[in-house]
DNA sequence: GCTCAATTAGGACTACTGTCCTAACAAATA
DNA sequence: TATTTGTTAGGACAGTAGTCCTAATTGAGC
């Protein structure tokens, strides 16, 4: 694994997020690392490759965020909750990218492109992970609608965020995302 | 206002959805509408007025829509089901390539290009007869914050559906929508 | 039938993209 | 030192994009 490499997919990465996959170009990326399209071609023989790479990093870098609070002993309604503050915790970039999971993934699959089927499996990682915390918290039922609930609501905020930048916005719809959070915690517990 | 230019707006408009308008080429219009490219520079200079007339289009039509429903004497309350189960009404078309407004939206902001403000607009038509809606229905202090949540959970269960084209999830997460307008209703009656 | 304006067709032009090739450079091994 | 392997640079290549120009065609009004 070079180190240069590495940097490719990081500049990759933040490129597609600001500006998008298709009108991001080699030459973006190579401009900002510093390198020549030359020595692009000889790390990634194509851009969907690079695609790959950058999906690949985004899965990674969000699973080992995840765990990290699997890890660190929270309850699964602490999880949930975590994850729901991601929109507070990214509000800066979110209010200016929208979401880099929903955005990567309406703009592959306007394209068609078979990077598409990664930028699912970056919302599938998100989904498992929710539907395993409900399943913690007793709802084994309905575990996985719940799971695309917050998945759902998480992204129009994001979305409506990008469209209108009031940070007010974002906050009061993580606190309606919370209350809604504990509506069903004590429904559950009752 | 010849038939000619009605027609690449249409052709425009369908498939800056389905392709992304990036992706869009002229020769693409110009090969759906079955007229030389040369033609094509005859009713639009440049690719970005057929972005201004295709977002005019939508906003055009998305306001007899509205208006329609009002005209025909619906109640506030009925208004913004109506709104709601647009979700439904276009659940192919919204599983196949996501929200109409959302994603060009999207696009645009990435783009930076300055089209974006027209596709913010769209989003206002919504956002202010939604208020609106409210409005009449007494909620006039939290109005704007109840029309952002709703615009906010229709885009997110859009963008849901479009990578999971499940039609069940579409259907339930219509029906929580609902659920919470009567909330909304008996909370404000009582 | 003539004229003039509106419309259409076809192609030229430049810029840029992803891709690919080849030569140079670096460093480590034998 | 000689060789080899991994890495970098720079440019060539074909394809496509948006843009623009010019000539042909149409059709209505006099």
């Amino acid at each position: 694994m070079s180190a240069t490499r590495d940097r490719i997919v990081s500049a990759a990465d933040q490129l597609f997020y600001e500006r998008g996959f298709e009108a991001t170009s080699f030459a973006d990326v190579a401009g900002v690392v510093g390198i020549s399209r030359g020595n692009f071609y000889y790390h990634f023989k194509t851009k969907d490759q690079i695609l790959d790479a950058v999906i690949e990093k985004r899965i990674a870098d969000r699973d080992a965020m995840l765990d990290g609070w699997v890890q660190a002993g929270q309850s699964p309604r602490a999880c949930i909750a975590s994850f729901i503050r991601i929109l507070l915790m990214n509000n800066v970039k979110i209010r200016a990218y929208g979401c880099p999971v929903g955005t990567l993934f309406s703009e592959l699959a306007k394209l068609n492109h078979p990077g598409g089927d990664g930028a699912r499996a970056l919302f599938d990682l998100f989904r498992v992970w929710l539907r395993r915390r409900f399943e913690d918290m007793g709802r084994t039922e309905d575990a996985d609608a719940l799971a695309l609930h917050i998945l759902a609501r998480s992204q129009g905020v994001a979305t409506l965020a990008n469209a209108y930048p009031d940070e007010q916005f974002l906050e009061s719809e993580v606190e309606q995302m919370l209350a809604w959070l504990d509506a069903i915690t004590t429904q559950t517990q009752s």
